[in-house]
DNA sequence: ACGATTACTGTGAGCGCTCACATGCCTAGC
DNA sequence: GCTAGGCATGTGAGCGCTCACAGTAATCGT
């Protein structure tokens, strides 16, 4: 930087102001600054700049199980949002579930001076975990919520298999089974009891429930052991993933989707629509969740009061994996 | 950290050797500065550090289109590796595949100072810009990579799409028909090539090649045009996710796979082995792509000499969608 | 024509750490 | 008993930037 002053002929500070576009430097010393920066090909040291602003201008997310769908869109979500507030959004994920490598992953943050958390870990356990954290920072949650909970934004998952169940009920069927997903994910209780709900609602007892892990196998293992129930025409799968080896597994023992028995997943993936058939699912928001999931840390960064959560609400896709139940 | 040192009864520097694991501090005097940093709380700053120490030990990667299997799998990856060997890693994706975008994405991680970068963009663009850079630091390639490149780690994609076309023709094909991604994209281009390579090798006429965009939109929009051609009998989809667009169509149209026509696919994805009929395809070692890539960049960040691009073999995983060609 | 304002630019300290070096202490060797 | 050498610790400078403040020159009003 010096270097720069010496060869605009001027001082550091005046080079410092043109770098952060301070309105009180003359436009032919702006210029001349500029040209000494491009031909040095000078670049600002952010270290030092950080050590004197006592700013890092740097968002810390942490997530896990990044190859699933919802966690991705949700992280490259809140990545863009944060970029476009001018903060740099330092991802770090879990290899694994545990209380240790959570605790870790914001260790290794929080060493990045992140100025705030963006927590999107479906386990119970990290609204405790990052609670009981001594910073100072906002922590915001972006996964895993629950309604009432503060600082967090989240998708109304009961809502969503209130939906996805009273879709298959409306549709005749008395009962709907249902694949959930690994019970220890907040979203995989939420979207089991969404579930419940509805045939609660209507004075119905629900289906046969079978626990699967969001995988195709998992979702194919599910759907052999439905395939031997005959009252099962109706089920509701927690994740598309899954819904797609519960078609299979039809598939593979004659039953016909939808003639014989219906099928609706849970996220919409891209390749929902193309499944044979096409897959009846759940559209999540996830895009607008992490850009309110920013906006609710942006505000907390502003030292604005604790805004409650916001629950954004998915929306059920109807198509042709889902018909009337069989007389 | 004078704090700590005070309350320690001991200099600011005997802090700092106890925070950098040196051997020359006794283990007493260790002891008691441990419980002042556990008492006071006290973190590290590390923006101080990176100034003083003038390294940052981060590495920068740039990627694109991070909802996309390949380049999801391949960012984890070297995160992953990177972490292990120590590092930080920063990613930054590309929001689109303009050369404006991926300088700034570079100048972007150039401010966090980052001591090598990884660019995993499979544009022909990318290589020339980031060869462009006027920066000391080693840059590594880890897609969109062409043989005898140096510094860069790759999926040998000629190779499998060989492998995949072959084993059509070896079941009796006389012709195989491709549905190609965006050429514009290294990898799709590289396949094609591939496909061409094993018609040519067999002294055989290519089928039809119609152009997808990776998506199964895109692929079912290719089937549509291909079952018009009763000569097909064989297709190569340069990617599953098009793969499934194919087989709705085929399905749709009454054409048994693989009885009538067999599909390959390309990356293996998780639902592949749960399409219907499950997916022959060619799986891509990733997380190995990953690993190699960050050894490339550690190696040049030791000042070792420029090693020349690994290429690494994919596999053909056959399923049920490929059978012998109808007589 | 003078001070009062405005517009721009310069000065020096200090952010929290590590580096190179200086110092003090203890043990071993003769 | 004295010194050479190793171990443990302390000292001060400086990394590259921004902040608060102190100039200096040009402009204005009366």
């Amino acid at each position: 930087m010096t270097d720069v002053a010496v060869y605009a002929g001027v001082s550091h500070q005046t080079v410092s102001r043109v770098l952060n576009d301070s309105p009180l430097v003359k436009e032919e010393t702006r210029a001349k600054v500029l040209a000494a920066i491009e031909l040095l090909g000078y670049r600002r040291n952010n270290a030092a700049r950080m050590l004197a602003t006592q700013r890092s201008g740097r968002i810390g997310m942490v997530s896990a199980h990044l190859i699933l769908h919802g966690p991705s869109r949700i992280a490259t979500a809140v990545q863009e949002a944060g970029h476009q507030a001018g903060y740099e959004v330092s991802l770090v994920s879990l290899p694994e579930f545990s209380a240790d490598s959570l605790s870790r992953a914001v260790d290794r943050l929080l060493d990045e001076a992140v100025e705030a958390l963006v927590v999107a870990v479906a386990h119970p356990a990290a609204r405790e975990i990052t609670r009981a954290l001594r910073t100072p920072i906002p922590i915001v949650l972006a996964q895993g919520v629950v309604p009432g909970q503060s600082m967090a934004a989240g998708i109304d998952q009961v809502a969503g298999a209130v939906a996805a169940t009273e879709h298959l009920l409306d549709l005749g069927h008395t009962h709907v089974a249902h694949v959930t997903g690994p019970l220890d994910w907040v979203e995989a209780g939420q979207r089991r009891d969404g579930w419940q709900l509805a045939h609660e609602r209507r004075h119905l007892l629900p289906g046969p429930e079978v626990t699967g892990d969001w995988s195709p196998a998992s979702g194919y293992a599910a759907g052999q052991r439905l395939v031997a129930d005959p009252s099962v025409t109706a089920v509701f799968v927690a994740n598309d993933d899954m819904a797609l080896g519960v078609l299979r597994a039809f598939h593979e023992h004659g039953r016909r989707v939808p003639d014989d028995v219906s099928v609706v997943g849970f996220d919409d993936i891209p390749e929902a629509a193309y499944f044979w058939p096409p897959l009846t699912t759940v559209n999540q928001p996830f895009s607008l969740l992490g850009r309110r999931a920013m906006e609710l840390t942006l505000q907390a960064l502003e030292g604005e009061s604790e805004a409650v959560a916001t629950l954004l609400l998915p929306e059920l896709r109807a198509r042709a994996s889902t018909g009337p139940a069989p007389s």
